[in-house]
RNA sequence: UGGGGCGUGGCCAAGCGGUAAGGCGCGGGACUUUGGCUCCCGUAUUCGGAGGUUCGAAUCCUCCCGCCCCAA
């Protein structure tokens, strides 16, 4: 089979190309360049011979600005070219696309606008469902391919049941990443691979020593890959997050202070408020049209329920209403019993046995049965 | 030159004779393919200043300095 594997250059991306390759696929490498090439460049270091080579149908990037030194963690031109390096060495062509427009059109423009609307974004989400899972399968398509694989901790099988897809957690719990996964519809789920979604992350570092992959040591990335220096608030305010500055109330309405904009918060974050108080205070609510930020204990963030919009059921049909469920509010979350309702228009009410705490707008709930993605919004 | 209150780390603040809580902030680390949370560790030899009482004071006394309030 002709199989295209995502290279992100790191470990688990790597190995999933390298185990493919050894099982007699007919491998290739792609790898997305995520940023302009001039400004994640860094002046003057080692990389006299990157070429790039631009992708079919790219376009200049807009809305990325210069970035100060490395642009990201991720899928930098050194990243690029460790993809490159174990594709060499495992002896698959390797090809980097332009997806500079497509990242900054979806991935970054929703960043920003989510976190201006005083919400709180979730860009891995957007970079599988919108990159990796739709735009890299398109192109796989062209290169007659007939798989998309990832390095993702997840799993994908067929029920035979029901002759569905079901999106399932990776065996290693501790780095599952089922929960960014699960805008992943029927359509794509035939075509996608999660080559290492049953090993252990140990197992694949292993994998990738005895392979002499040159990333095996790489550290794991961690963090929002397109915001360099660690801030993701100086991040939004060179990508045009409104700045709008306004008060700090606390629950029964008084003013307690004062903020610099509401992009520089998200729901249940407790640092960063510069507020005396003998309690610690937590960000309980977010209104941006008003541009006001409220603040309160932690026990004032707990909600038995929410209700989420843009909601994808994995296997193409809703629950029905009240059915038992698992549910996370956020990645690593700790998942806690609930029912869910699905409601007209993708939205689903989700109903928590125990309140739960910061629920934080913008971010996604995934919704399990035991170790199978039901869906989530 | 009347009466009352207050001055504790960058900020808020507890302590009111027994050898400086806590929160915020900050620095470092852990955790983490989002943000946030959480968890460690560090962050005032010192309590506006100077004396005094005491085995021992930020806590009591005296004076000084600086704020604030009420009455004039």
């Amino acid at each position: 089979m002709r199989i295209v594997v995502a290279m992100s250059g790191g470990v688990d991306s790597s190995v999933a190309a390298a185990l493919l390759a050894r099982q007699g696929h007919e491998v290739v490498g792609l790898s997305m360049q995520l940023y302009d090439a001039g400004s994640a460049l860094d002046p003057g270091a080692s990389s006299a011979e990157s070429k790039v080579e631009p992708g079919p149908g790219s376009a200049p990037a807009r809305g990325l600005g210069p970035e100060p030194r490395r642009f990201g963690t991720c899928c930098t031109i050194d990243d690029l070219h460790d993809a490159r390096r174990v594709a060499a060495r495992i002896g698959i062509p390797h090809y980097i696309v332009n997806f500079e427009r497509e990242f900054a059109d979806t991935v970054i423009s929703n960043f920003v606008s989510e976190y201006s609307a005083g919400r709180t974004p979730i860009p891995c989400v957007h970079c599988n469902g919108d990159l990796k899972f739709a735009t890299l399968v398109a192109r796989a398509e062209g290169l007659g391919a007939d798989f998309v694989a990832t390095g993702h901790y997840a799993r994908v099988d067929l029920d035979p049941a029901t002759g569905r897809y079901r999106l399932k957690r990776g065996t290693d719990s501790a780095k599952d990443q089922s929960y960014f996964l699960f805008t992943l519809d029927q359509a794509q789920l035939v075509h996608a691979m999660f080559p290492v979604g049953h090993l252990d992350k140990a197992v694949v570092r292993e994998q990738a020593r005895e392979l002499g992959l040159s990333v095996a040591d790489k550290p794991d990335s961690h963090e929002i890959c397109f915001v360099a220096d660690g801030s993701h608030t100086s991040f939004l305010e060179r990508h045009g997050a409104t700045a709008s500055a306004g008060a700090i109330h606390d629950v029964s309405g008084h003013v307690v202070g004062r903020h610099e904009g509401v992009h520089r918060f998200t729901v249940g974050q407790r640092k960063g408020l510069g507020l005396a108080s003998p309690i610690p205070l937590d960000v309980v609510g977010i209104d941006a049209a008003a541009k006001t930020v409220t603040v309160g204990p932690k026990d004032a963030l707990e909600r038995h329920e929410l209700t989420a919009s843009g909601v994808n059921w994995i296997s193409g049909v809703e629950p029905a209403a009240g059915t038992r469920v698992t549910a996370r509010i956020r990645h690593r979350h700790r998942e806690a019993a609930a029912s869910v309702d699905p409601l007209p228009g993708r939205r689903v009410r989700v109903t928590f046995d125990d309140p739960q705490s910061a629920v934080a707008p913008g971010q996604a709930v995934v919704i399990y049965d035991g170790d199978f993605v039901v869906g989530g919004g």
